[in-house]
DNA sequence: GACAACATACCAACTGGTTGGTAATGCTCA
DNA sequence: TGAGCATTACCAACCAGTTGGTATGTTGTC
């Protein structure tokens, strides 16, 4: 009970603040101050964990993608013994998310990043890239058992299909900002899973 | 020959490198002075032409909205009889100018400053709505025709599936800089069309 | 006493925006 | 037609505030 403390404190602190505060003003807009004053911590403890602001959002995207990791992984869904469930299971988690929440709450750390700072500054265009990478490999596991097992005549991609769910997700948050609602984003999902149930219900008549 | 300039040129000139330099930099990065500089104006045409950067803002989303009608407008997709066909056309014709260019030439203008932009600028945030629905509508309206056609029974909504094309083709520019790389953008966009594909497809058996 | 984890104080560069002015154009009415 | 005037389009210099980043402490712990 003694170490609540002195520990790797503003790190953590610093960067679970970053999430949020990119996530609502963008990144160029998140000021270095701003961030240290919404943890309590001053500058120079900022520059004495991070070499710079860039490498800040660098390990804001590891540090977000390794809690969505979590997340994920501890969702029922992957329970269920059909991979296609398991599907469809992860894109109705993904509506549940959304429900819940608001826009900033729910919305995603590295598309909103990304789309900002793609072109001046490819490091942190590449950090983005692999966390998206990452999480839609997982998805594209549960394609390929789901394929393996329901259509393994289909001619889609496994990869790119899971990159699909991928972006159909970015867009929706997307169109949901723009109109300020997040239930936008839920029917959008809504067509996401649709879109899979068509397909594999396609391959089954084959 | 006298009279190269002073006609209302500052303004569009503004407009055109604001266009491009958003989409490349980003809102907040794109400083007023670099857009100043860039069209051979100084920051005193640029206030006499705009009340504030936001301002300028709102601006470039009418006038990228009303380029993007002309442009749409007279594609050739609009000239096929049946509206599936056009819509398909359409999806398809997006396709061709992705496959053609830069990601910051063919992305999206509107969904790149909303990200950015939506929860500290609300003003900014409904013009890029404005401009996404107006598009959005567009596409509906063929969508509208194609299922009175094709699939008068089916169950989804017309307005829903026009904003969801849309939804489709700003993740796919996510995703696309994110990779930094076109091609997937047009990876996604077909699973786009065998979507609309499958859902007309579907209803036909019935 | 060495080292990590912070705090304090500061800086040069840049930010959006304002100032007071000038040159060219359009409009009015004799 | 054209003199007189008002409006528009634009410019150069400047402002106060903010930006990311640094140099130099202080403190607690092993």
């Amino acid at each position: 009970m003694t170490q609540t403390q002195t520990r790797p404190n503003a790190r953590e602190k610093l960067l679970a603040a970053a999430v949020q505060l990119v996530r609502e003003k963008g990144y160029d807009a998140t000021s270095v101050d701003s961030l240290c004053e919404s943890v309590g911590v001053t500058k120079g403890a900022f520059f004495h964990h991070f070499k710079s602001k860039d490498e800040l959002a660098i390990a804001a995207t590891q540090f977000w993608t390794e809690n969505a990791a979590q997340l994920f992984a501890k969702a029922e869904y992957n329970r269920f013994e059909d991979p296609l469930d398991q599907l469809i299971g992860y894109v109705d988690f993904r509506l549940q998310l959304v429900h819940g929440s608001t826009l900033p709450e729910c919305t995603c750390l590295l598309g909103t990043m990304v789309q900002e700072k793609f072109e001046t500054s490819p490091a942190i265009r590449d950090a983005c890239y692999e966390g998206i990478h990452f999480h839609a490999a997982e998805v594209s596991k549960m394609i390929a058992a789901a394929k393996a097992r329901h259509a393994p005549h289909a001619s889609w991609n496994v990869e790119n299909l899971g990159l699909y769910t991928q972006a159909v997700i970015q867009g929706a948050f997307v169109l949901a900002k723009a109109k300020n609602d997040v239930t936008l984003a839920a029917d959008m999902i809504l067509h996401l899973r649709r879109y899979i149930e068509l397909l594999f219900h396609h391959a089954k008549e084959d």
